[in-house]
DNA sequence: CTTCCACATGTCAACATCGACATATCCGTC
DNA sequence: GACGGATATGTCGATGTTGACATGTGGAAG
């Protein structure tokens, strides 16, 4: 139900869009938040215009199809945000990686995780910018509360990163002090 | 491939397991990092069997399995951490629904986002308990790294929602006093 | 000694998702 | 006017995931 409430978010946001439109919303300003391919998109949205949740209006030149939302829609949204529970499973691979770290050695570990610091410090100030750019007036405050998540989430994930690297690094350290035999060449250091 | 190498993960953590302790696993200690059913785990280590990066050691009593990694599973997940990109595709439904609050009128956004924020603020507290009873001196620190990211996001989440849940009563409380007429019953355009 | 629950493993159909293949048009550049 | 890139829409097979169905055992409580 996930992609089709983010269909119908995002043609709520926009007033109408084509197929074409909205998969690049889901590569540009929905990316931090949901992502879906062309393949997906327009399957889902052939169905939503048969349960009635959308209007699809053929017009081209490009054999293009402007699709709004119907009143259907916008109460099937509604009701899905406020009724329908929901779903809290977790799949984050950012998160498994960090509980497969100890498979590690302590530098291998820590300069993987420095890189997590720069991309998510990289991410979260791309976001930011992003909700800059929705401070104009015009669609009103979407994007905006989902940006401002999206830049406290990568500053986190930044956070945890730099902590971690910080703790392995000075753990390879003690390593290195603790024992000072020549058993460390086969991972290098950081 | 995540799941395969949380199982290898998770198998490398315990030493040896059966499909049932692993899928336990899924819903206990791995759920703020990654899901799965047994109907997923089952077939998956008969395959990661087949594929020589376990053993399975039938024993019962009950029909029971034990599988252990090889010594090719160990290095199968070293290579995939180090050397496979990390997927960075977000598919988060909190985020979803914060980019679909604007749908809803503030006074029921607000109430949407105080409950994600109470249960977002119970979930970093579970987990900061199950980090601080990892801190015992068994596994090396396996679920360490990812229980504190896992506190961290959950902490973030709490916060934003605090941030929006304020920011959205102080708006329904503008628009009661600026509009002092009662067009606020239905939901307002978007 | 029966009943119930946790243990334990599996299959299957339905749905979600991905990456590749396929097609065609509009438009600006060379 | 040929060519390429952005626009635009679609299908399809492979893989990942879910929830339901199916089956049987060991042990503890009553």
């Amino acid at each position: 139900m996930s992609l089709r409430m983010a269909l119908l978010g995002l043609l709520t946001a926009k007033g109408a869009a084509n197929g074409y439109e909205l998969t690049k919303a889901f590569g540009d300003t929905l990316s931090h938040v949901w992502s879906a391919q062309h393949s997906q998109v327009y399957p889902e949205l052939a169905r939503m215009a048969e349960a009635g949740l959308v209007t699809a209006e053929d017009e081209g030149p490009r054999g293009r199809k402007r699709y709004s939302v119907t009143e259907a829609g916008g109460e099937e949204l509604r009701r899905w945000l406020t009724e329908v529970e929901p779903s809290r499973t977790v799949r984050n691979e950012v998160a498994l990686r960090a509980f497969l770290l100890p498979s590690l050695g302590a530098t291998a570990a820590a300069q993987l995780v420095r890189e997590e610091e720069k991309f998510y410090r990289q991410r979260a100030e791309a976001i930011a910018q992003l909700r800059d750019s929705l401070q104009a007036p015009d669609t009103p405050g979407f994007g905006a509360y989902a940006a401002e998540l999206g830049v406290r989430l990568s500053t986190a994930i930044a956070d945890w990163a730099e902590w971690a690297a910080g703790r392995l690094e000075s753990e390879a350290g003690d390593v290195r002090e603790a024992e000072p035999d020549d058993r460390e060449h086969g991972t290098h250091e950081a």
